[in-house]
DNA sequence: GTCTATATCGTGATAGAC
DNA sequence: GTCTATCACGATATAGAC
């Protein structure tokens, strides 16, 4: 996403995009080479082949996907506060990338699994003492007593679906984007009351 | 899904696993004969061509999956019942077919879009009467007021995502499969306590 | 109906001129 | 670095034998 004017960022840039909305299978070289504007001898040239670049864009974008996760977790607040700024987050960086989760759900169910081990996002998930949080807020009667699977499960279900079903659900309901637009902005604030609600029966 | 003997038959439930697992771009004529048992040859015999073949296959599945959301919507019980045993035929219904979701939404957001029209789903939601027992639900102060999308959207991203995400969800978590099973059965419970709770929060 | 053989095209990747 | 031209391969689809 950095505008960079080096016809190696500018592949990376065209390949990223054309990547996230067809797939792999889904596009061709020179595809990307043309919405880069050049010749598909070049993209060879900076990244060797295709699959090699798509390696490359797929590591680039689950970085991305997942420090936008998890940067919420490291500020020193709350918890309860957390999981509002959390939901907050989510709906505003999804709404900037919102193919972003089918791409990499998609593109994840085929590849040899191997890139979250590149990517350590468990030791910076660590880092950010969450759990620490969770068990404290839980021990004290503040937070309902879920294991942390399932909450992130309800934090993502909520966040994430929405943009994710969105050509489903505009479909059965007969809406426009910009019809579906003014609704995600609903349903954050009804997702966000119900899990708050769920979470902190107390308040 | 219907064992049925005939060739064309083979041929059709030979394609809708494929299709399903790997998409159209996924995949080639000759894997779909080969899973079937045959030749390429009679696959276009059949089927005219690949693209004729996943039509089919697309309004296949795409009708089985509406089906199977709005059958509980025709039942004649108490909202609140219906709430629950929603839920409960979602997740098993996708338990059965965890890919499905993912397939519809992928090929959904290529397509031409004209396949509802074919389905007719809204008429058979309209005979479910759900809109009038929703409404009228709303008015004693049962249910909570909240649009009917946003309803959809909260029952179906805690029912679907789950299985939607599952790659993703199991590699950030390392949980195995057999793991991942058991997770849902737990969540099934949060999810429905936790919608309950939401939509009908006098109960 | 079912097969083998083949026509036609598009794709990934590279060689080689500039 | 950047281009044009090309190779090698695999895909869809079909023709034609049985």
């Amino acid at each position: 996403m950095v505008k960079d004017h080096t016809t190696e960022a500018k592949i990376k840039d065209a390949a990223r995009n054309i990547f996230i909305s067809k797939g792999f299978n889904g596009c061709t070289s020179r595809e990307i080479a043309k919405e880069a504007g050049m010749n598909v001898a070049l993209v060879n040239y900076y990244f060797k082949s295709k699959g090699h670049l798509f390696d490359i864009v797929v590591s680039s974008v689950m970085k991305e996907f997942t420090l936008s996760m998890i940067d919420i977790f490291k500020s020193n607040i709350p918890l309860i506060n957390k999981t509002r700024i959390f939901i907050d987050k989510e709906y505003e960086f999804l709404s900037k990338h919102p193919e972003i989760p089918n791409f990499i759900i998609t593109e994840l169910g085929k590849k040899d699994k191997s890139f979250f081990e590149l990517l350590d996002i468990n030791n910076e998930i660590k880092e950010a003492k969450i759990f620490e949080q969770i068990e404290e807020s839980q021990k004290i009667g503040e937070m309902r007593k879920i294991d942390i699977v399932s909450i992130m499960l309800l934090m993502m279900s909520n966040c994430h679906f929405p943009f994710i079903a969105k050509p489903m659900v505009q479909m059965i309901n007969s809406l426009k984007d910009d019809e579906y637009e003014k609704q995600l902005v609903i349903h954050k604030q009804y997702v966000t009351e119900m899990i708050i609600g769920y979470l902190f029966p107390t308040k």
